[in-house]
DNA sequence: ATGTCGAGTTGGTTTTTCCAACCCAGCAGG
DNA sequence: CCTGCTGGGTTGGAAAAACCAACTCGACAT
């Protein structure tokens, strides 16, 4: 009797971005990098996460392409992790993931993270990239998101 | 003798938002309720979820205020699930998401997910609040990230 | 000869996740 | 009345991940 296959789950690219970033401290390791944590021991310690787990994931991350590990010292052979493009990319991701956690989560104590060239310190706001305009909850209409 | 007490990794509201909606399966459960998905059954057939651990994250994500859980119908019980104001607030990260996925993930194969209404295909960008300015890597200035 | 550092491994335990099957209430049709 | 179907879950057991402390290894450093 052929198994009862069940419909596949919706296809999407916030599925596929969850694929690639959206294990147990990936996302924790890019904002070390972000942060400019260079170093095993440093990403590891700053974390929190397991040493051997940690290692999984920076190869996983590298073979994505979203960082790289560079020798950087022969003898003592020593190693930095840095964000390729693909890995800076992530930055609207952080700062999204970063707002929505002070605002909702800790109750603002943080300092803030970014100051803005204007001398304001950093708050985001989504704009429309076409017409520069921002957006808001009513100006977008959802198309066939997936 | 006293364990040796590792030193605590860093505390950041990045950290504290994926307390929330890191662990598997949480964002896609949010997409599907920003997709207009409220059934369980829904949920559980879009996002590929196990139906018992959609169960414990639909229960977590109530308990942390991310959505709501509402009875719409009495005898027979029936139930929606929907976001609240703290879950819709994280359609920045969704877009930011969903952004990264189709340009690094995806070869831009995905249909639009949202139209603005100025007419284009939705594309985010990131601005400063305060001054309305587009925000790229040069505007901005790491003051004290945690 | 001993110690330290960076960058991992290793072995064993504990948690999570996964899966298929089951349960229950309320109908709906015959 | 009996059977089946739908929605919203539980349950038990197997498989996979994560966790932890301790260990390794090749430079140097004292």
């Amino acid at each position: 009797m052929t198994p009862v296959t069940r419909p596949a789950p919706r296809e999407c690219s916030v599925a596929a971005a969850l694929d690639v970033i959206g294990e147990k401290w990936s996302l924790l390791v890019v904002r070390e990098l972000f942060l400019g944590s260079r170093r095993f021991n440093d990403i590891a310690a700053n974390t929190g996460a397991p040493r051997d787990i940690l290692t999984t994931r920076l190869r996983r991350l590298e073979d994505l392409g979203v960082i790289e590990r560079r020798l950087y010292s022969e003898r003592p052979e020593r190693f930095i992790y840095v964000l390729t493009d693909k890995g800076k990319d992530l930055r609207p991701v952080m700062m999204a993931l970063k707002h929505w956690g002070d605002a909702h989560v800790m109750g603002r104590v943080m300092p803030p993270a970014y100051v803005h060239t204007c001398g304001a310190e950093f708050t985001p706001a989504m704009h429309c990239a076409e017409c520069g305009e921002k957006v808001d909850g009513a100006s977008l209409v959802r198309s066939d998101l997936r």
